[in-house]
DNA sequence: CATATTAAGTCAGCCTTGTTGACATTCCAA
DNA sequence: TTGGAATGTCAACAAGGCTGACTTAATATG
């Protein structure tokens, strides 16, 4: 096989990191992780009527202004009878405005209102807090090989979305 | 400020990791992502008239067997009538024991059977999979760098958790 | 122009998985 | 012996997924 990538830093043998306990141990990091990474905005959202749902759209939006609902579909990965949901009751109340486009009448272009964005805002930033500190307290070389491993982890699909997502941020 | 940990490495100007379009940019690889390492396991599920809840009860009582009820209430972070709905159809499905505990009879411990056993490999190598590739794409500075971030993003008492899982592993 | 396709929205119904609250049982420990 | 802990169970509910069927409007295509 010879991938020679390199061996662990601390001198461990060459490939310990694939092994199936190691691979064990990330699926776990993962779950414990996620599970922090969403505890935050989910405790702001229990107090308004909203869930993860909710501000799953606020992001998105959020970082695409403008969107179209199909192509929100296509990021989010669910069905258009779920969104509808969701979005629906964002649009009641105020917080999502979703204007008819000028050169193709069929679709809806969606945009965060003043509340909309403030209410993004408070979610983000709760979440983003978390992710300073545990960015700070890695190092930017983890940062690193976090992105990289979570990047390899994706959907061929979700990684175009992903860096799409990039490109509109220049 | 003078948090001094260093530069990126492509000498970009200190700190720019931390700024918030670059944790806006870990959230989304997070999102998307945990997709990624929840697509395959699910999809073997789908089938089987089995959920994501299954597989975690699975693979949690692999990985600690005999481990308690409450125990692995903690650890999964649902409430007992959750979990039990979950516990109930794979005890009657012959897929995990539980066996009246002989120091406290009280407590139920709980082990895989042959049939749990097997089908928690079956949906872990499907995650290992998925994890071996991007392990290997990344390389094993980036594996630990990815482990050094999730491990910081845990709530304190999940990362307490997770350090007692591997302990049980030596 | 006629027709097909697409985008969006809606209704109804279902499933999984989470939640509370109430309550029974069993058993350990003070 | 009594209080509390661990477990299990019932009922009811909500969020947020899903499918399928259908409408409306607008665009695309023959």
């Amino acid at each position: 096989m010879a991938e020679m990538q390199g061996r662990g830093p601390a001198g461990g043998d060459m490939l310990l990191y694939l092994t199936d306990e190691q691979l064990r141990r990330g699926a776990e990091a993962m779950f414990f992780a996620y599970r922090g990474f969403t505890a935050d905005p989910d405790r702001i959202l229990a107090n308004k009527n909203y869930g993860r749902a909710h501000h799953r759209a606020l992001h998105f939006i959020n970082a695409a202004p403008g969107t179209t609902v199909n192509n929100l579909l296509s990021i989010l990965g669910v069905t258009k009878q779920s969104l509808n949901r969701v979005l629906r009751t964002l649009i009641e109340d105020g917080l999502v405005e979703s204007r008819v486009g000028r050169v193709d009448k069929r679709e809806r272009h969606l945009f965060l209102t003043e509340d909309g964005a403030a209410l993004e805002r408070e979610l983000s930033e709760a979440q983003r807090a978390r992710m300073r500190a545990a960015y700070k307290q890695a190092g930017p070389e983890a940062v690193l090989g976090f992105r990289r491993v979570l990047e390899a982890m994706m959907d061929p699909d979700m990684r175009r979305q992903y860096r799409d997502l990039q490109e509109g941020r220049g």
